[in-house]
DNA sequence: CGTGACTGCCC
DNA sequence: ATTCTGC
DNA sequence: GCAGAATGGGCAGTCACG
């Protein structure tokens, strides 16, 4: 594809004053120039340069006029030697700005540049960690909001605090911004695939205004702003906000406030990175503390660690805290599970058969459990009788599952004061003793739901309990977790029910509980270890799971026609990032829309089918291209090829057209995961799965029509 | 007060 | 969620 | 095999607007 292309608008002079809004009080805890028994290389008296955010003593601002835009190629100049590797690194090389000064957002979004032209994990980890160790030389205080910033969010996950600024909240504002309409800007979107890149060549700030220098504090308040305004005139006052920090930015800023406001921040760098770098700038920071004996190489030492600690306690205020003020060596020690705090749940790898599941976990004691169709959930009781449910993400859903909340509280033992309990809540149907599908369960009210008011009912499903009045069981192996569970909750008929489970290792036996699981509404089944490697390892995919759609010759596979496209983003811009699909309905001749896909292509599939369909485009859909008015691609096609799509269910749409009128009066039929298989070059658009077809397969669906789905052995 | 666009979060 | 890709 | 970044349907909740 095409290297990456730098836009960068011209220069604009900064003045200096420095707005210093203090993030918080968590800052208060830091220790300050950690450690550093090696007194700092005279930090600023040797700074050679003039540059932009140094005025200095002087807080007389004089309007400066000179040389601004030299200063800025000095500081890249400077900045440049981020790229050193760690251990020649000096953290004192390349801070312009003083000791104890705010760090200069522009320092952060140069840094970014930087990594986004590396290639190498190792090498923009380097980075990272340079950038650190600067922040923590420089500004300790800093470092918090900058690790926020640098792992895309504002705030840890179960505190709930969102910005709500999405695409079109950019586009609106850069519209506002640059005195463009908003169409010119949603062109240049398309055009560009990144609205980053968008604000970036739209050279704002056009006014020579004086405006103060970003900073990273600045920036991360003002997000913090932004989330928290709500209500009437709130979308204006985000707007405003967001403006302010557009009209302050120079270089590549606009190009990074963008991709933070959006959280995509599309540099190759995310969470796992910086937790790596964190461990390493830790261990160059903190010169003195010697790493525990016996330690090898005290730097991938200390990504394990810092990455262990994320994954049971993932909140950056306690980790980041915690390893200023104790170092990171203790980090196994100060940040440990809390009770009420989620835990990063431990996850499963996809496999395709039941042999492959023997095969991965030979020599093992295997226990086969249904993939439920819900929603994961940690629950946390505390010893005091509180109640917390997180999501798989982490969020906060406490207020969304009263009824649980009750059930828990009702069913756990006597002899249990606290746990922790990992489940899946299903939507559930206690008259007929059934599970309902997802979908039930995704139109249940989401806040402050009362008991008494509850639509959708649901059933838990233990499978997993991490802690026990008050010890944490999350190194114990599954057995002994298991039989703690089972000893400690009782189970209800339609409230709490433990997964159903088999353990066995018996390829037949297991192929039989697979059919089970399916017919009871699941979607198949987790492998686990019980003895063996079978501690609870949170954010690890080390459970294996299987689904009937995941197995190459059942599942449910349909031939569409590409009727439309969308602009590819980030690294699609310049081909189709999805394609609009339709199915085919022999009787009225018309391409129903079904669904869009965007995954399953190879790089180069994409390349092929792109340019290959764009010789095929249409200025307006066809007659026959039966399609809800609300999502019109980008660009519409003549029906010419037929994709092989795979999908894990069909549901029924409230914009997609397929098979409307055959199972619901009004809504048509669409794809639950859909995905490329295969082109099928051998097949005419009019031979598509047809609507008829796709009724039938929808109507097949085991819980769609339960009554059916007897028994069987 | 109803509707539709937008956003975030489930899968 | 699924899938692909570079390291 | 890891980590990151593309991409899917569809729901409730929020807000702007008529």
């Amino acid at each position: 594809m095409s290297g990456a292309k730098k836009n960068q608008p011209p220069l604009k002079k900064t003045k200096t004053h420095h707005l210093q809004s203090t993030p918080s009080k968590s800052i208060r805890t830091f220790f300050q120039p950690l450690n550093s028994p090696i007194p700092p290389k005279n930090p600023d008296t040797e700074s050679p340069i003039k540059l932009p955010h140094q005025t200095s003593t002087s807080s007389t601002s004089s309007p400066s006029s000179s040389s601004s835009s030299t200063n800025v190629v000095e500081v890249k100049k400077r900045i440049s030697l981020l790229k050193k590797t760690p251990s020649e690194f000096d953290h004192s090389s390349v801070a312009w700005w003083k000791k104890g000064e705010p760090v200069p957002f522009l320092f952060l979004s140069l840094a970014f540049d930087m990594i986004k032209e590396e290639k190498g994990r190792n090498a923009m980890s380097d980075i990272g960690c340079n950038v650190l160790r600067t922040v923590m030389h420089t500004t300790p205080g800093d470092l918090l909001p900058v690790v926020y910033l640098f792992s895309n969010r504002i705030a840890p996950p179960y505190q709930g605090l969102e910005m709500g600024v999405g695409k079109a909240a950019v586009i609106k504002t850069l519209a506002e911004a640059c005195g463009r309409t908003e169409k010119d800007v949603k062109e240049h979107y398309k055009k560009l695939g990144d609205l980053g890149l968008v604000a970036q060549a739209s050279h704002l700030s056009q006014t020579l205004q004086k405006s103060d220098a970003l900073t990273i504090t600045k920036v991360f308040n003002t997000f913090h702003l932004i989330a928290k305004e709500s209500g009437k005139d709130s979308q204006k006052k985000k707007n405003n906000l967001i403006k302010s920090l557009l009209h302050a930015s120079t270089d590549c800023e606009p190009l990074y406030l963008v991709r933070l406001l959006l959280k995509e921040l599309r540099i190759g760098y995310a969470e796992q990175t910086l937790l790596s770098a964190l461990g390493q700038a830790a261990v160059y920071t903190e010169e003195h503390s010697k790493p525990p004996p016996g330690i090898q190489s005290p730097l991938e030492e200390a990504t394990k660690i810092v990455k262990q600690a994320y994954s049971v306690l993932p909140d950056y205020d306690k980790i980041i805290s915690a390893m200023l003020t104790d170092g990171v060596w203790l980090l196994a020690k100060t940040c440990n599970f809390t009770p009420g705090i989620p835990v990063e749940p431990m996850l499963s790898e996809k496999i395709t058969s039941v042999s492959e599941a023997l095969n991965k976990l030979r020599n093992a004691e295997l226990i086969c459990e249904y993939k439920y169709d819900g929603e994961r959930a940690q629950i946390h009781y505390k010893e005091n009788g509180s109640v917390e449910i997180y999501s798989r993400s982490s969020e906060r859903n406490t207020g969304k599952f009263p009824d649980v909340v009750a059930a828990v509280s009702r069913l756990k033992k006597k002899n249990v004061s606290s746990f922790v309990l990992d489940c899946e809540i299903v939507a559930y149907d206690r008259k007929k003793q059934r599970i309902l599908p997802m979908q039930v369960l995704s139109t249940r009210a989401r806040k402050d739901v009362a008991v008494s008011n509850i639509k959708v009912d649901v059933c838990v499903f233990p499978f997993d309990l991490l802690h026990l009045n008050g010890q944490a069981l999350l190194e114990e192996n599954l057995k002994i977790r298991r039989k703690h569970l089972y000893a400690s909750f009782e189970e209800e008929s339609g409230f709490l029910q433990f997964s159903m489970s088999l353990i066995s290792n018996d390829a037949k036996e297991i192929q039989k509980f697979l059919d089970k699981s399916v017919d009871a509404s699941c979607e198949g089944l987790i492998f686990k270890t019980l003895d063996k490697d079978s501690t609870y390892q949170p954010s690890e995919r080390n459970w294996l799971k299987l689904k009937k759609d995941y197995m190459k010759t059942i599942g449910d596979t349909l031939d569409l026609v590409p009727i439309g496209a969308f602009h590819g983003q980030g690294k699609r811009a310049g081909v189709y990032g999805s394609f609009l699909l339709a199915c085919y309905d022999v009787d009225t001749q018309e391409f129903q829309t079904i669904s869009k896909t965007g995954t399953g292509f190879k790089d180069e599939d994409l390349e092929e089918s792109s340019a290959r369909l764009r010789t095929n485009l249409i200025p307006k859909p066809k007659a026959c291209y039966k399609h809800a008015e609300k999502d019109k691609p980008d660009v519409w096609f003549e029906a010419s090829e037929v994709w092989e799509v795979k999908v894990s269910d069909l549901t029924i749409s409230p914009d997609y057209q397929a098979a409307v009128g055959k199972v619901h009066s009004n809504k048509g039929i669409s794809l639950r995961m859909p995905r490329l298989v295969r082109f099928r070059p051998d097949k005419a658009p009019e031979q598509a799965t047809s609507s008829e077809r796709i009724a039938e397969m929808y109507n097949a669906q085991k819980h769609n029509h339960p009554d059916k789905s007897k028994k069987k052995n």
